[in-house]
Parts: C-alpha cells; structure tokens; sequence
DNA sequence: TCGCTTATGTGAACATCGTTCGCATACAAT
DNA sequence: ATTGTATGCGAACGATGTTCACATAAGCGA
C-alpha cells in the first residue's frame, strides 16, 4: 500500500513501477481508459510527473504494461472458470465464454485497454506473450469440446467462437446491443448466444 | 474539393462543417485515429483553429459526427452487398458478413471511430440514429435467411451472427489474429468463419 | 565507517493540444 | 445602404507529454 502520498517515507520511493500501474487501474477504472494522464497517475502516486520516465520510456509504454497485466488477468479467470466447470461437470465452453464477457462487463477499461492498438506498443515482448497466453486458453478452453486438427492456428470453429464471444463483449461496451440493461441481463444474452452456437462447434 | 488551403476563396470558406470531415479522414486515415488533431485539421483545410467551434461543439462532437458518417458508409456498402448477392443469387448473409469484415480491413480508423465510445458522444442523436440503421440492416441481412420472432431485439441467432463477424473485423484490425496476413488471406479466414457458423443459424 | 557508483526522484522548462473570447469580416434581408 | 447574423481570426489560457540538468538515496567494496 505504497500508493497514499501522505505514506511515502522519503525521497525514494521504493516501487514506483508497480504504484503507477495501479494508478493506472485506478484513474481508468474511476474515470475511463482515455482520462488517464501521466501527470494524474504522478499526482496520485505522490511523485513528480517527470519521476515516471524512469521506469517507463513514455506514457504508451505504460499503458501498454497495464495493457499486459490485464490480459494475464484475464488468462486465470478462463483458467479458472475452466477449472470449476469441470470440477462442477459443467460445459467448459460456458463458462470460459461468460467469463471473458464478464471480465468485459466488471472492468470495461481493462478490456479496451487490452485491445488498444492505437494507444500501445502491439509489439512489445511482454504484451505479446500475455495475448498468447490468452490465445492459447482459448485454444485450449474452446478445443476442449471439439477437436483441434491444427496446434499453431485457429480453425475455423475455434475462430468462430472467439470471435462470437469476442464480438459481443464489445458491442456490449461500446456497442448499441443491450445498452440500457442490466448486467445480469447481458449475461443472459451472451448464455443465450453461446447456446446457440452450439451446433455449429460440434464435429 | 475545399480543402486545398490554396484554394479558398476569401475571408468565408464556404463549407467548413463538411470540410473537417474531410480532413478527419484524411487525417485518421493516414497517421490512425488517436493522431487526429483538431489544429491539424483546420491547418489541413487552412482555417484558424477556433474556426472548427462555430460548427462543432468541441472536437469530441467532430468526431462523432464522423463516427455517424462511418456508420452510414458501411450500412450502404451492407445494404449493396445484400443487393448484389440477391441479384446473383449467391448467399446473402456471407454477402453482408464479408462486406461488414472488409469494410473494418479497408478502413479500420472509420471502424475504431465508429464504436469509440470513449471518444465520441454515444447518445448524439445523429450518431444514435446511424447506429440504429445499421442494427436493422443486421437484423434485415443477417434475419433473411433466419425467421424472425421479435421486431424489435436481437434474437440469440441474430446476435451470434453480429457478434462473430463484429468481432473478428475486431480481432483482425486489433487484436492478434493474422497479424501478418494479407488481406486476401484474412478475408479467407472470415469466408470460412461464417460458414462454420451456418449450422447455427438454420433453424 | 567512508567514499564511489548507480539508481531513482525533482523542478523548471518546452512544444503541442483543446478551448475561450473579443474582434473582424462577409453575407442576407430589408 | 443599413442592419443583423453567421462565420472566421488571433491571442491567450490551462493541461498534457516530454526533456534535461541537478539532487538525493541506496548499494557496496574498502
């Protein structure tokens, strides 16, 4: 808890890097992905806007490590969710879909941050790995019911449903579809479509 | 053809509401979205800076406006590509899904600007009522093939149908599905997508 | 403990951005 | 021609990202 100003002990601040990112969760959960500013990142953190750059080259850098730790975030909720579904002898499919909407719908900013190709470094090491980690999730959570013929690339089903489930978390967020509804109710839409996916995933 | 500085024609510049239109886009086509600048466009069009206030709000409602445009843009090309299939007999729905995918890889600033939610006035009627017709022509294009029940909501088909080719034009423009492909390939990828998904959609 | 090196934070500056405001200019209607 | 209204201008303001010379702390071998 190193992010109140007032608890800073001194002249150094012993794990800038890490405050400023959750700075970062912060300002964007409380005011969205595009209000965030270094200076207001600075501020919160109880350090000089300048003292920034030295744990990241430019503010894009660091929104592109949050951009990263959001997508390892949402890798281990589908791990998760897997997880329990087959502890629970549920459809894994389910539950790893309604868990990427989920995570869309509890954390919008996070999910536009992750998939933010204008505002981040695409082709920094670390967020390349994390969106292959998660590609790899999906590969395996949604080849889990159907089969994979190809390790390395999509097939069409497996696109499909990433695509599908993919889709329909952003026109939730940033979409006309369901504007006015409660969460739950989105939930039920997205249970709704994920079923009615369902005879095109089958062998 | 106002937008050539050299081209204007005294004090008035005639038409400069459209003008920064034109100069969104070249702007966003060129150096992406987040790079266009309200002092840009007006350098492009040759007009003082405080000049855009008299027809914009701000320079959030510019960019709506031009969200609104992109709107209508690709609802003509959907409603074109609906045409042409009926007229040839092919298959509707693929018609309209290849045109929604092709249109975000031919100009994808005009498909970020579309849903950026965070960077536009969502609840501008113009925009509103842009979204509005392109969401029926999905229903009319997507539901030809499909019955209908409801009018007025996206029934679970209807939604699979938005949402698989909403987010792959999302995945392919920012994420990271085909990044290095070529266009013809990624077209490719989504012709075999939609038929993957046809299983689903009969009733 | 001392002194040296390296890592980290500071403060003042700069260019650029969106935006405002009083003023200048053109157009339209009488 | 006069008047009123729409439109464009220029100078200013505060905020932002970024840089750079400098200040301070931490690490470490002596």
């Amino acid at each position: 808890m190193k992010r109140n100003p007032e608890k800073k002990r001194g002249y150094h601040h012993g794990n800038l890097a890490e405050s400023l990112l959750e700075a970062v969760d912060e300002l964007a959960t409380q005011f969205g992905l595009e209000a965030v500013t270094l200076r207001g990142c600075a501020k919160l953190v109880g350090v000089a806007p300048s003292s920034a750059f030295r744990h990241y080259a430019d503010k894009r850098a660091l929104i592109t490590a949050f951009a990263a730790r959001a997508l390892t975030e949402l890798s281990d909720l589908m791990l998760a969710a897997a997880e329990r579904a087959r502890l629970e002898e549920a459809d894994p499919f389910r539950a790893v879909g309604l868990a990427y909407i989920k995570f869309a719908l509890d954390k919008p900013a996070f999910f536009r941050a992750m998939w933010y190709e204008e505002g981040i470094y695409s082709s920094d090491p670390d967020y390349v790995a994390a969106t292959q980690k998660l590609a790899d999730h999906l590969r395996g959570g949604f080849a889990n019911t159907l089969e994979d013929d190809d390790e390395k690339s999509f097939n069409p089903r497996e696109l499909l449903a990433w695509s599908a489930v993919h889709g329909l978390a952003n026109l939730f967020i940033d979409g006309p579809i369901a504007r006015e509804q409660e969460k739950a109710e989105k939930m039920q839409l997205a249970a709704d479509m994920l079923k009615a996916m369902k005879p095109a995933l089958a062998g």
